[in-house]
DNA sequence: GAAAGTAGTTTCCTCCAGGAAACCACCTAT
DNA sequence: ATAGGTGGTTTCCTGGAGGAAACTACTTTC
């Protein structure tokens, strides 16, 4: 009898695995977390503004994903009725049930950065 | 005058933006999540075992994400004093202040499943 | 002595995410 | 008319992430 997965076997397991998968297939990619991170600084955004906010993003990439965001319903894009044509880039009701995870992820990522700068001191 | 970046001028917002880069970078990769994911459950697994547990992973990746892992302190790997000689991977202390993180990715992509289920029924 | 278990390493290959730069269309102020 | 603003699209290219499969090395069981 050959050894067989145990852990995961379980059906809580399964699910837990399966979530993480999904998010991460959801916000994959180099630039989803910052460009919703920025929409939850700045509440309503133009291409523009995002597209100098965001350091180092290029115009395809911010384009590509703010798509792929809103195929989603994480992002909504509204095209303002004013003289030069603007469009409003902001997060749906749904794109902020992602601030607790985007917020652990900052979170851990400065405590990261402390914990370094600490132990360089010692 | 050209418009430049306000939003993430201040500096409490460069600060978070960069502790998502730092915890995306160290967690990068295809498998990261599903490694710490797994270790959580099952407290000590062996190579084999997280080979057997993460459905779809090979040798070659694991190996190489453990090190990883391991290189930043979020892994431990122990080689036991066994006949055939064993080895215990496991999360370090400071690997387990990942879990709030990773029960925030698990919890969102439950829920968004969740959601579309929902969405389909009406 | 052959098979099966432990824990990986090495090689070879492929695909695609992502970057740079040019381009498009439209509007406005000078 | 031309420079600069809006919001993108298109093309072309490359590095590297990641997969498959073979191989190493050692031990135990059949």
């Amino acid at each position: 009898m050959s050894k067989k997965a145990v852990v995961n076997n379980t059906p809580v397991c399964q699910v837990r695995m399966q979530g993480i998968s999904d998010t991460m297939s959801i916000l994959s990619g180099k630039w989803k977390f910052h460009i919703l991170g920025t929409l939850m600084e700045g509440n309503k955004l133009g291409f523009m503004d995002l597209l100098r906010e965001i350091d180092g993003i290029g115009s395809k990439m911010l384009s590509k994903e703010l798509q792929d965001l809103e195929m989603n319903k994480l992002v909504s894009r509204t095209v303002m009725n004013t003289k030069p044509i603007t469009v409003q880039y902001s997060l749906t009701e749904y794109g902020k049930t992602l601030s607790p995870l985007i917020d652990e992820l900052a979170k851990w990522g400065i405590e990261y950065r402390q914990s370094i700068y600490k132990s360089k001191k010692n």
